[in-house]
DNA sequence: TTATTTGCAAACTGTTTGCAAATAC
DNA sequence: GTATTTGCAAACAGTTTGCAAATAA
C-alpha cells in the first residue's frame, strides 16, 4: 500500500471526525492539521498543545487535551504509555513496531520482516485468553545517546 | 534453569541491597519480603504500599515510594509504564514477554519459543542505532473480559 | 435553536522532595 | 559517631472536570 500524503491524512481525519459527530471548530481544525503533518513521531499532549499554540496562541490547554481524547475515542489516535508518566500519541496508521532509546527515552517506528514467535503454552498461563495482536518493542541506544 | 524459590529470591534481594549499600531497616525488610513473594504480577507502587501496610500499618507512603526507587536504581526491580499514568514494577527475573488485556489493562507474563524477526532496514530509519534487546507485547482479552 | 465546544480555574492522581528526628552500621 | 533512612507535609507534573459563555450546524 502507498504511504498516504499529508493532505490525504488531513482529509481522512476531517472526514472521520465529522462522521463521529465532532464539530469543526477552528481549534479542532488546527489540531487535525498538525496531527496530519506529524510523521513517525510520538508527541505527548503537551507537545501537541505547544505546536497548536504556534498557530493559535490563546487556545486553552483543556481544549487541546479534550480534543486529543476525542480523537483517541474516535480511533484516530492511538496511545502509548511513557515511563515518565506522560501519555504519547500514535499517529502512524501503518503496521509498525517500536524502538525506544534507553538513554533519552525517545521512540522510533520500526518496520519488521517475517516476525515469528510461538507462545510456550506450558510455561505461559494463557488458557482461555484471546490474543488479538502482537508487537515488538526494541530497546537500545540511539546515535546521540551512545 | 530452575525457577528460584521465594526464600531464594528474598535472600538475593537482601544480599544485593546490602552490597548496594542499602541499610536493612524494618521498613525495607518488609518490602523485600513482599517483593519476593509476588510472582508473575505487575504491582504499582501503591499496590506495594498497601501490601506493606498490612504488616506495618504506620509506614509512610514516601518511604515505600523511595525504597521502590532505590530497588529500581539497584537493578532489582524493572519498570513498565501503564497507560493510566501509574508505573508498574517488574519482579520476574526470567526472560519473558507480556500479554496485556485490552479490557481490564492487567498484564500477564508470557514465555515464547523461537522468537524471530528481521528489521526492515530500508523502511526503518535505524542507521547508527544500537539494538540491545527486543520483547514482544501481546494484546487481547483475558477470560474475564471476553 | 440547541447540542457541542470553548476558556478558565480548580480538582485529582501518581510521584517526588525538603527537612528535622530517628536509627543502622 | 555519622551517614542513611524515616515520617510528614508540601510541591510537582500530567491530566481531567465543572461551569457559564460562545458557537457550529
Amino acid at each position: 500500500m502507498p504511504i498516504p500524503s499529508q493532505a490525504e491524512r488531513y482529509r481522512v481525519l476531517r472526514d472521520r471526525s465529522a462522521s463521529a459527530g465532532l464539530r469543526m471548530t477552528p481549534q479542532r481544525e488546527v489540531l487535525l492539521r498538525i496531527v496530519s503533518e506529524i510523521d513517525g513521531q510520538h508527541p505527548t499532549a503537551d507537545d501537541l498543545l505547544r505546536r497548536v499554540r504556534r498557530v493559535l496562541p490563546s487556545i486553552s490547554q483543556g481544549t487541546v487535551y479534550r480534543n486529543v481524547q476525542d480523537l483517541v475515542r474516535t480511533g484516530l489516535l492511538g496511545t502509548r504509555a511513557r515511563s515518565d508518566g506522560a501519555a504519547q500519541y500514535e499517529l502512524n496508521p501503518q503496521e509498525h513496531h517500536h524502538f525506544t532509546c534507553a538513554g533519552c527515552g525517545k521512540v522510533w517506528d520500526v518496520y519488521l520482516q517475517d516476525l515469528r514467535y510461538h507462545v510456550d503454552r506450558r510455561r505461559s498461563r494463557l488458557a482461555g485468553f484471546q490474543i488479538e495482536r502482537g508487537g515488538v518493542e526494541l530497546l537500545g541506544r540511539c546515535p546521540k545517546c551512545h
